[in-house]
DNA sequence: ACCTGAACACCGTTCAAGT
DNA sequence: ACCTGAACACCGTTCAAGT
């Protein structure tokens, strides 16, 4: 007699975003989400492989969500426009998730969660096409996300503090690049 | 009648470092360590606070030797050579301590560290203001430093994939900001 | 003053036993 | 087919007892 489930792997997923988003990396234990859940900790190994298989599956619901919003924000037409727009949202995205953001784009993290990652990427590619030409694209695509990347991260971990409008520097910063 | 110390701060803080860099974050345990200095686990806690504690003052030494290694490279007189030998040097030490660089540049983590590593930014400001002007100093470094960081972040958790040459990448963006 | 064994609370994970 | 209590190995940390 088979018995009936408790949950699934989607609330688990959501479960394990929504706790390491509220309190951090380190305090996302299998127990907690497990409670959470409303389910006994062994009970998780039935949806996810491992705690770190969890961590995962977490990074690539942001992804996906994060590709989403992207996509809908560039969408004008006018690649300069829809440039700003996509770097826009890609900032406001980050400051939403900055746990998992932080965990999606730092080295040495859960390994396979980078290919998804990388679709986000697509329309950026193509906007830069349009701006910089096809040869340069790769480079110059590389230099803006690079830019950004580095730029939110550092207003993550709050190493801005000299002072100074940060959004100012972030017009600064887009405007050159 | 006092025991004997068998190990110091310096030497304890020198074996997480290694082992930090050897095995990553998560591998450095407090018993690794001890094992390492020849001395039970409980004894480290004469030493450093905590795992994190640990963890912090690691930190710290890495970001002295980084802002050493800065301020030797730096010092042509040439405000554009100079520029461009601090970011050579920059990031030779990222490749040269990955784990290490990912931890000081990553948010939520050790707090406390973050005020070392801001010495190792007085030099490029500096060269950033000859070159700038003060009027946009403080925009400018922190567009140049978003940019080296992000690219080397991106570097290290392999995120270029797509193929290309890196190195001329960097080159690249190097020209552009 | 430092070192140590023993103990504690907590964690991820496995597994046999239940339904 | 999924759920569970019990158990295991491991971890950071504390502490009383040694020298």
């Amino acid at each position: 007699m088979p018995a009936r489930a408790q949950t699934s792997t989607a609330v688990v997923v959501a479960a394990g975003r929504r706790l390491l988003e509220e309190r951090g990396t380190d305090a996302l234990t299998m127990r907690d989400v497990a409670d959470a859940v409303g389910v006994r900790t062994p009970s998780l190994y039935k949806r996810v492989r491992s705690r770190s298989d969890l961590l995962r599956l977490v990074l690539e619901d942001v992804a996906d969500e994060l590709t989403a919003a992207i996509d809908t924000a560039a969408n004008s037409g006018d690649p300069t426009a829809d440039l700003r727009a996509l770097m826009a949202a890609y900032r406001r995205f980050a400051h939403a998730n900055p746990v998992a953001y932080a965990l999606m784009y730092a080295p040495q993290t859960v390994s396979g969660a980078t290919t998804r990652s990388e679709r986000s990427s697509a329309t950026l590619l193509r906007l830069v096409t349009e701006l910089a030409g096809p040869r340069h694209t790769l480079q110059a695509a590389r230099t803006i996300v690079a830019w950004a990347n580095g730029f939110i991260a550092m207003e993550l971990a709050g190493a801005f503090r000299l002072g100074g409008d940060i959004d100012q520097a972030w017009e600064f910063g887009l405007d050159r690049v």
